[in-house]
DNA sequence: TCTACGACCTACCGACCGGTAGGTAGCATG
DNA sequence: CATGCTACCTACCGGTCGGTAGGTCGTAGA
């Protein structure tokens, strides 16, 4: 199994479909879009599509490992070597809300809604390509804690409350909402990765404390919407 | 518009209905879920389905309301009335982390999964009953903040992010995962909300701060799965 | 016993689904 | 100029989709 499920290099066109049904899929749902429809937007009969890729199933397999290759690219590549590792999933976890709020790759937001589509093969390996997040996640959580930069936690339920927190954001961000997808990274990077000021306890240093800068904290929210 | 979209008091017969759908369409989508598969779930033929409810629109609406109403039920009217706003917030995951995990409702499940299906009027309906859980997280993190008893946080930004904590957990929670849902509450709990143990900073009690006890924070984790 | 009604049924509608058989136009190579 | 190949096309497949017209049957009330 390839990365992309099918044959490499057959060039831009294919990448362009690709993006092309990636963002009817994003608006419409799997189930929802039609090959008719999404050769249309490709301006293809469904034969002419067809052509191009062996089935829809496997067309959302490639549309979801371009999706994990943008996201491996834009997130992860720009972060895995910074050694300390607060900073790690500080920067980690400000790449990713961007990635998801700036819309850019449709791709990766079908990653985030389709999770339950694929099945057999296809799933598990997607599956795992998702796990190695999970596993750098939790990689860092451990050395931060053992460490005694955060308080102690279990590795992955803080990776689980990272990924929570970023994630969920495909489901309320609106471009032109009260907050810009900056004030929303920096605020829940803050929120879950304050900056130490506070003594230390116990012979470590401070630990994941207050911080005495006062910051807005009034008035309820406009501008996004439902959880 | 009334809460179940269609004539109430129909009796037990109609909710069986909205239950037995629910569970299909969790687990086959809503798009990938056909009427006939519903109508046989029930034990009837399409027709026969199709004398209960209006049209697979309004069978959705109706499942959503049916859930919002198990969640305020469940959830919001259970806590809604702790004074203390942290312990309202701690006492509030808790419950909408179990409501999740114990997979009861599927029409939450559902509400969660199938947020930009609906459309029109329907939708904004909706859209307005969530928007009302938002507004008590925010309220919640307002005061909380405003009595010092939190480091200061945008109210937005804080209830966003403990939705996603929350309400992420439907994607990769396994009932025989190596966690228990208890175990899953009780860290992100003790993971956004720690109990105050340091000293106070600028005139006000501690804020959000280290504690010593040492808790389980190493190895890295299985029996979960994907972000 | 007659009537009315709710709760279903059979049988069907037109539209659309994912997918394919087989053809063709254009171009590169020999 | 023949061959082979890619990149499409038209036309069609069997099946299923959401939804409905109209009938049947059991039961409750008059």
């Amino acid at each position: 199994m390839t990365t992309s499920g099918r044959k490499p290099d057959e060039g831009e066109r294919y990448k362009a479909i690709l993006e092309t049904a990636a963002r009817l899929i994003c608006d419409r749902g799997y189930e929802g879009t039609s090959m008719q429809e999404i050769a249309a937007a490709c301006r293809m009969t469904k034969a002419g599509l067809y052509h191009h890729i062996q089935n829809k199933e496997q067309l959302l397999f490639a549309i979801m490992n371009y999706g994990m290759d943008l996201f491996e690219e834009q997130v992860l590549s720009r972060v895995q070597d910074i050694v300390d590792p607060v900073d790690r999933l500080r920067a980690c976890m400000r790449h990713n809300i961007l990635l998801v709020t700036r819309g850019w790759s449709k791709e990766v937001i079908i990653i985030l809604h389709e999770h339950a589509t694929l099945t057999g093969e296809a799933r598990a390996f997607i599956d795992n390509r998702k796990k190695r997040y999970v596993d750098f996640l939790e990689e860092a959580f451990s050395q931060a804690a053992q460490q005694g930069r955060i308080r102690p936690v279990d590795p992955t339920i803080g990776a689980f409350s990272f990924l929570g927190m970023v994630l969920w954001v495909y489901k309320w961000f609106k471009p032109d909402g009260r907050l810009t997808d900056e004030q929303i990274a920096d605020g829940m990077v803050d929120l879950l990765f304050p900056p130490i000021v506070a003594a230390a306890v116990d012979g470590q240093p401070g630990v994941s404390s207050l911080r005495v800068v006062p910051r807005a904290a009034s008035g309820s929210g406009s501008g996004t919407e439902e959880p």
